[in-house]
DNA sequence: CGTACGTTTGATCTTTCTCAATAATGGTGG
DNA sequence: CCACCATTATTGAGAAAGATCAAACGTACG
């Protein structure tokens, strides 16, 4: 059945910027892979690889990553399924950072070249490909700003709505709920803080009744609300409609 | 004569990570472009605009910036001349940051059109602005490390050994000495740091004799204890060799 | 020569980190 | 199913990095 197909995820991620026919669909499922499943703190690209497949996130979570030269982490970016792992480095001949499963999950490997003939034969797939790749690349900005200019409760929040938004976009998440399969040791390491401060603002951000937390599970009572602490406007993340 | 011509300063980029061909740079200067000379501070793009045209940054500095909702000011990337400003936003519908001239100077604006004709019927060509386009990225990527977990000396220090390394790949600065075209107000938005706080670390780090101060030159008597202290590490560049 | 902008300095305040200890949770082997 | 262990979450107290406020000093330029 066609909505069993493990690259339907993605087609999904590249239909929420940009339009896909039917050709270009069945094209995109018809890509040769292979499944893999991967535990939690996999790595799926290590920097100095050279990039030899790639890796489709078809269930799971993933995350990028980068150290100081004193071990310190910083994650620049989270991945939720049907995103590709790999486009940041395709072209490039060394990687410059590294990729990790966050939580267990499942990966599809197409081969590189696969990739890049039907980014050649089907336009619309190359420039939907060029968009996914240039709208991770605004994600990146706006977690620059993020960190570099807003305080920690802002800060956190707003990763939470980003978080939020994009897993809605994938149909992933209604009604602003949804499984945060992150530690607060990984949410300091993705705004810059620490596990201790994270704790201190999710406390501050529940007893405000701004979040509730059970678990892992996060919803956002009063989103508008939630949205104006965080300072988030969604432009950057480029979704159709 | 050919060096004199505009672009052959986005040719002699494009090629610090691929390889070109005499017809693909004979082919990039023969791209339709307009010069147009801007003053300090002035918009090239600004959020919420449809990209019409790609302007290639052909003398003085540049950069991209974004504003939280409470007006601070983020600086993302310092754009040097040879460096295309805009492919960032070239397929995507709307920009979501800000491009600003930092120094007066000029830009070559090439229609988008003729931009992506070369990059399909010159697929090195069109693989060299991918690239150049990653490279962007990879930048965003380590901008986000700095911030978010060097202290805000490696921090300011990063960012001037990033400068220098890629005047120095450009051609336009030798032996690690260059002119700084930024206010420490300026070097604050980018660090995320403030200008007063900036000060003191400048003045730190001339007191250790790491950097030498003259006006806005700036040059570095120990590079090696320099990039020590800055934690640089010039792979994610991806310059050649 | 005066005005605007950028730099420098001092004093004080806040945010966030660090260190340390305790509590909760989840998963594992018996 | 239970006891145990490792990981994660929570809390408090004190320290530090960097921000803020305010003022003085330089420099460039009209």
């Amino acid at each position: 059945m066609a909505s069993r197909h493990p690259l339907n995820l993605l087609i999904r991620k590249l239909e929420t910027h940009s339009n896909l026919s039917e050709e270009d669909r069945d094209a995109i499922r018809e890509l040769p892979h292979k499944m893999r499943t991967l535990e939690a703190s996999r790595y799926i690209v290590r920097e100095g690889d050279e990039p030899v497949r790639c890796s489709v996130l078809v269930d799971g979570f993933a995350f990028r990553q980068k150290l100081t030269g004193d071990g310190s982490r910083q994650i620049i970016a989270i991945h939720i399924p049907g995103e590709a792992l790999d486009f940041q480095n395709l072209f490039l001949d060394v990687s410059d950072h590294n990729v990790q499963m966050l939580t267990r999950g499942e990966v599809a490997d197409v081969p590189v070249a696969a990739f890049q003939d039907i980014a050649e034969s089907r336009p619309a797939v190359g420039r939907a490909i060029m968009m996914a790749t240039l709208i991770d690349a605004a994600i990146f900005r706006e977690w620059v700003l993020n960190i570099g200019r807003r305080d920690s409760r802002s800060r956190i929040a707003h990763l939470l709505c980003e978080f939020a938004v994009r897993l809605e976009a994938q149909g992933l998440a209604t009604d602003h709920f949804y499984e945060l399969p992150m530690t607060q040791e990984q949410l300091a390491d993705a705004t810059g803080l620490t596990a201790v401060h994270v704790n201190r603002v999710l406390k501050s951000l529940q007893a405000d009744g701004l979040i509730e937390r059970n678990r892992r599970s996060v919803s956002f009572p009063n989103w508008k609300q939630m949205r104006d602490v965080a300072d988030f406007n969604q432009r950057y993340l480029h979704l159709a409609d």
